[in-house]
RNA sequence: CGGAAAGUAGCGCAGUUGGUAGCGCACUACGUUCGGGACGUAGGGGUCGGGCGUUCGAGUCGCCUCUUUCCGACCA
C-alpha cells in the first residue's frame, strides 16, 4: 500500500486524475454511490469547518446573521424570474411523490402512484426564489431594511459531469441573500462581499485571486452584475472561486417585494446574493499541492503541528512522552492545534509520509538523540526543509514558522500566477498563449458575439473584467473594434 | 448528453486457445524491528457489476443492462 500510495500521488500527465487520486489518498473525500455526489471524510470536513468558521466570523463582523430556509422549492417559484429559471431548469432534481409502497409482485418498494404531488418540488439549486418568497412577508417598511441573511446549506445541481469538490451534484455552501432600500446600498453590499471573499482567499487560503466583474455571458442567471474572484490552478486552468451578485430589483419584482419609503411611496427592494462552496477546497488543493500530497496553509490546517516520537523501547517512549507533553501543551496554549502521534502501530517513516500527504504544515520529531541533546527536528511542509533546533523556545519558533509558511505558500502561488499571466495583442498570440495555459489579458470589443466566437475557437472564456490593473484602451484582438480595457481570459474548470 | 476506457478480495491489478480464481499492498496472530513509507513465519478474506444466452463446462464467447473514470458540451 505505502509505495502504491506514493506512486498514485505523483503528478501524472493527466492533472485531473492526479487531483482525484490526491483527494482520495489524502483522506479528504471519495465518490459516493449516489450519482455525482461526494462523501466528505472527517479530515476533509475538518478543513471545511475551518473555512466555515473563518468566513462566518467575517460575515458577522460585517453585520450579517445566519438563517435557514427549506430544501424544497415549489416548482412555480422557480419560474417567477424568467432568466433565473432559464439558467437552472436543466439541472434540477424534482420531487414528484411523497410515498412508497410494497410492490404487488414482492419485488421491493415502488413509488405509490396515488401519492403524486399536485405541485412538484425542486431540490434547491440555489435559494433566491424560496428566500424572496419569504422576504415578501418580512418587508413592509423602510424600517425593515436592510435584511442581511446568510444560510449555510447544501444545494443540488444535476450536473452532467462531476469532479470531487470542483463540481459535485450536491455541494455544501453558504449563500447570502440581502435586501436593501436603495440601489447604491445593494451595489455596495455586492462589492463588499466580493472583497471579503478576496481577502479570505488571499489571507487564509493563501490563494491569490483576480477580482472583477463577469461579462454578460457569464453572469448569474437573474443578476444585473456578477462579481467574481478568479484563481489560477497549477495546471494553468482558472477556477471561479466565489461570486457576489447584484440582483437589482429582479427578484423583488418577481416575488412582489415592496416597502413603503419615508415619503409613503411603494418601492421595490434591491437585492444581492453571494456564495462560496466546497469548491474552495478544490482551489486549496489544486493551488498548493505537490507530489508529496497536500500543502495546507497553516490558517486552515486542521492539524498545524504534528509531533512524532522515535523510540527503541517503552522507557524511551515514556521519557519522550513526558518531554513532548510540555511542548505540546505550551503550543496549544498559544492557540496552535497539535497532534502528538505516539501510536506504536505505525513506524515513523510511515507517519512522516502520511502527514505530508495530509498537508500538515509543521512536523516535529523527537528521538533518543534529541532527548539527550534537548533538541527536536523541525520540518516544514511547504519546502520540505528539515533542521534540528533546541527545545528551548521552540514553541515561539514554531508559531513564527507557521506564519512564515502561510506567507511563503501565498507568495509561491502569487509568483506562479504572475509568471502565467501575460498580455497579448493579436488573436494569433492569444491562441498560442491559451494553449500554454494561464491567464491571458487581451482587448475585447465588449460584445457577446465576439466572446462566444473566442470561446468556440479556443475554449477560453472571459473570467472577468478586472477591477484593477491596466486600464488603457485599445482595439479588440478579434474584430479590431475599440476596447475599453484588457480583460482576463483563461480556460476554466 | 456524445466519444473513449474500465468494472475480478478493502485498495491496485493479473488471469493465455473456455477446464479447481490468483498476485502485491492492506488486514489478523506471534517474533524481530523503529532517525524517511520495515521484515519473517502463519492465517482470514471472492455470488469475477447485474441479467439473459451459447456450452458438458463461462471471469473468459455473444446480446442486453447498470456503474465508474477520463475527454468534450453545460456549470459554483
Amino acid at each position: 500500500m505505502a509505495k502504491e500510495l506514493k506512486d498514485l500521488t505523483k503528478r501524472s500527465e493527466n492533472y485531473s486524475q492526479w487531483y482525484n487520486d490526491l483527494v482520495v489518498k489524502a483522506d479528504l473525500a471519495e465518490q459516493s454511490a449516489v450519482r455525482g455526489c461526494m462523501v466528505i471524510k472527517p479530515y476533509g470536513y475538518a478543513i471545511w469547518e475551518k473555512i466555515q468558521r473563518q468566513l462566518d466570523d467575517m460575515f458577522k463582523a460585517t453585520g450579517h446573521v445566519n438563517a435557514y430556509f427549506p430544501l424544497l422549492i415549489p416548482k412555480s417559484y422557480l419560474s417567477r424570474e424568467a432568466e433565473h429559471v432559464e439558467g437552472f431548469a436543466k439541472e434540477c432534481a424534482v420531487v414528484t411523490h411523497y410515498r412508497l409502497k410494497n410492490a404487488e409482485d414482492g419485488s421491493g418498494v415502488v413509488v405509490d402512484p396515488a401519492a403524486r404531488l399536485e405541485e412538484e418540488l425542486i431540490i434547491r439549486p440555489t435559494s433566491e426564489t424560496i428566500i424572496w418568497s419569504t422576504y415578501k412577508n418580512w418587508i413592509h417598511s423602510y424600517r425593515d431594511l436592510p435584511i442581511l441573511c446568510n444560510q449555510w446549506a447544501n444545494v443540488m445541481r444535476w450536473e452532467m459531469r462531476t469532479r470531487l469538490f470542483l463540481r459535485t451534484a450536491e455541494f455544501l455552501w453558504q449563500e447570502g441573500h440581502t435586501a436593501h432600500a436603495t440601489r447604491e446600498e445593494a451595489e455596495e453590499e455586492a462589492m463588499r462581499m466580493i472583497n471579503l471573499y478576496g481577502d479570505f482567499a488571499e489571507k487564509y487560503m493563501a490563494v491569490p485571486v483576480v477580482k472583477g466583474v463577469k461579462s454578460a455571458n457569464e453572469r448569474f442567471a437573474g443578476a444585473l452584475d456578477t462579481y467574481t474572484i478568479e484563481a489560477l490552478m497549477q495546471d494553468g486552468k482558472a477556477l471561479q472561486s466565489g461570486t457576489s451578485h447584484f440582483l437589482g430589483q429582479n427578484f423583488a419584482k418577481a416575488f412582489d417585494v415592496q416597502y413603503v419609503d419615508k415619503e409613503n411611496n411603494m418601492q421595490y427592494v434591491w437585492a444581492t446574493s453571494w456564495g462560496v462552496s466546497t469548491r474552495l477546497m478544490g482551489a486549496l488543493i489544486m493551488a498548493h499541492s505537490d507530489d508529496n500530497g497536500l500543502v495546507l496553509p497553516p490558517k486552515l490546517a486542521p492539524i498545524q503541528v504534528v509531533i512524532v516520537p522515535i523510540y527503541k523501547n517503552e522507557e524511551q517512549l515514556k521519557a519522550i512522552d513526558a518531554k513532548v507533553e510540555g511542548i505540546a501543551s505550551k503550543l496549544r496554549s498559544m492557540g496552535i492545534s497539535v497532534k502528538y502521534d505516539n501510536a506504536d502501530n505505525k513506524r515513523p517513516g510511515f507517519k512522516f509520509a502520511d502527514y505530508e500527504l495530509k498537508g500538515v504544515p509543521v512536523r516535529l520529531v523527537m528521538g533518543g538523540r534529541d532527548l539527550e541533546n534537548n533538541t527536536m527536528e523541525v520540518m516544514r511542509r511547504d519546502t520540505l526543509e528539515k533542521e534540528t533546533r533546541s527545545c528551548d523556545g521552540i514553541e515561539e519558533y514554531v508559531v513564527s514558522l507557521l506564519d512564515e509558511i502561510q506567507e511563503n505558500i501565498y507568495q509561491k502561488a502569487l509568483n506562479y500566477r504572475n509568471e502565467h499571466t501575460v498580455a497579448v495583442d493579436t488573436y494569433e498570440e492569444f491562441k498560442a498563449q491559451i494553449e500554454k495555459g494561464g491567464f491571458v489579458l487581451a482587448h475585447w470589443d465588449g460584445t457577446p458575439e465576439t466572446e462566444e466566437r473566442i470561446k468556440e475557437e479556443t475554449k477560453a472564456t472571459i473570467r472577468c473584467i478586472p477591477f484593477e490593473g491596466d486600464t488603457t484602451p485599445g482595439v479588440c484582438m478579434v474584430t479590431g473594434k475599440p476596447s475599453a480595457r484588457r480583460v482576463l481570459f483563461a480556460r476554466a474548470y
